[in-house]
DNA sequence: GCTTTTTTGTCACCTGGGTGACACATAAAG
DNA sequence: CTTTATGTGTCACCCAGGTGACAAAAAAGC
């Protein structure tokens, strides 16, 4: 039988993530929070999923990681008790980016997003949520390449990378996605972490396979051939 | 002859980063930022220098980076007009995590954080960063540690996932900190993108060296040693 | 305690990507 | 239009780290 863990304002104040909290708002985040039990290897949520729910670890270690697609799981991280999970929550309409677990029998919080905004920030969630896809918005897209680097080939790296600037160079173009930018193979080199050398090579390669095409210095990508290189699910519109 | 870009209202709520903000409050904005023409390869910023400025790209390509132990570069990100960078002024007291640099010539927007914030939020600024920090703070860590692993052997990146480990699930121990964890090999594998064995091997490797030691399947690690293995500077207190 | 399962340690062997070197192409500078 | 610098393409060679296989050691179940 487990015992349920006393969550009282005593015991949240002294975890760092609350030091800075008053009282009240210590108490009015507790009254919100359904707390629950979550036994080793249970999944809390999936990466790709909506994320409705803003967590806090109680006890136990919590598990973030990710699937590669060769299916290798890449571990992202491990949660301690004090730290906050489940972040994508403040940004809306933001999908998980991980799959949570519990890496041990776990006590966790959960409250909605709105609740934990309002309860310390008093300005409203829409406004907070906008404010935080516009600024730390973009280190998602950081850590998601980087983590999705872990586990990929130089060929996946590449692609990713490439899909990243076109994301954020490209213009459509009667042949593809221009990016507007000139980058040599060095600069690519030092974004995906290899050697120029094997980066013209696979430039080439992905070249001939229609992925991409060069005029002049210009580079013209095929974002989904590109996904499907990088082995991501190819997006439906 | 480089001529100033205008920058009102209007350009500027076209920009994504603003496109849900009021007329008032981006006028307001306007009113406090300095505008600069950066020239290509001037560095703006330094990975480590304390930050004090919010900036908007405003034309032309930005480059983050960070300089790795054994002095190659990593090129982190680059900055497309429009985009927020800087970002860790928003979190107090904390350092510039990359090296900002202008990938070409870059005309760039500066504000004071406090500015931004009071701005499009009407909360106090202290309030702000303090829920940045408890929430996103460990976005960075991970970000931290995903960038530096880019140009790191096995043997760098073992080490820096222990030190992360260490910091969050260490305590003092008379023989070093010790891992309040029971982590497999394994763990450890799919924690820095490896194979089990190679793990073990250099796990070996460190305990042969001092830089780490087991009690039954407890680590009990030296953060000293680990942030010289990993290629850290080794911080003084 | 004994048995089963999970981890650890250590091989021998293979491969992706790093390194250095150099010719060729392209762009900048004059 | 030349010259010089910078980027590209392609080698041959080497090494860190992946893979598979298996024995020894620890844990976990019973």
């Amino acid at each position: 039988m487990v015992r349920t863990p006393t969550l009282n304002v005593a015991t949240v104040r002294r975890l760092k993530a609350f030091a800075w909290a008053t009282d009240r708002q210590v108490e009015r985040l507790l009254s919100h929070m359904r707390l629950q039990y979550v036994e080793k290897r249970t999944v809390l949520f999936n990466e790709g999923v909506p994320s409705d729910s803003l967590y806090l670890l109680v006890s136990g270690v919590a598990k973030l990681s990710l699937r590669s697609p060769d299916d290798e799981r890449v571990l992202v991280s491990l949660v301690a008790p004090g730290e906050l999970f489940g972040i994508t929550s403040l940004m809306p309409g933001m999908q998980r980016a991980f799959r949570s677990e519990a890496f041990s029998d776990c006590w966790v919080g959960a409250v909605r997003p709105e609740v934990f905004v309002t309860t310390f920030l008093d300005c409203p969630f829409a406004e907070f949520s906008a404010m935080m896809e516009g600024t730390v918005g973009r280190w998602f897209a950081l850590l998601y390449r980087y983590t999705h680097f872990q586990s990929s080939s130089l060929r996946q790296k590449l692609a990713l990378a490439l899909l990243e600037l076109a994301q954020k160079f490209g213009v459509r173009d009667a042949r593809g996605t221009l990016l507007i930018l000139k980058l040599t193979h060095e600069d690519l080199a030092d974004l995906v972490g290899a050697s120029r050398q094997k980066v013209t090579e696979h430039m080439k390669e992905l070249e001939r396979q229609q992925v991409l095409l060069r005029d002049r210095r210009r580079l013209i990508v095929h974002p989904d051939r590109l996904r499907e290189t990088a082995g991501l699910p190819v997006e439906e519109k």
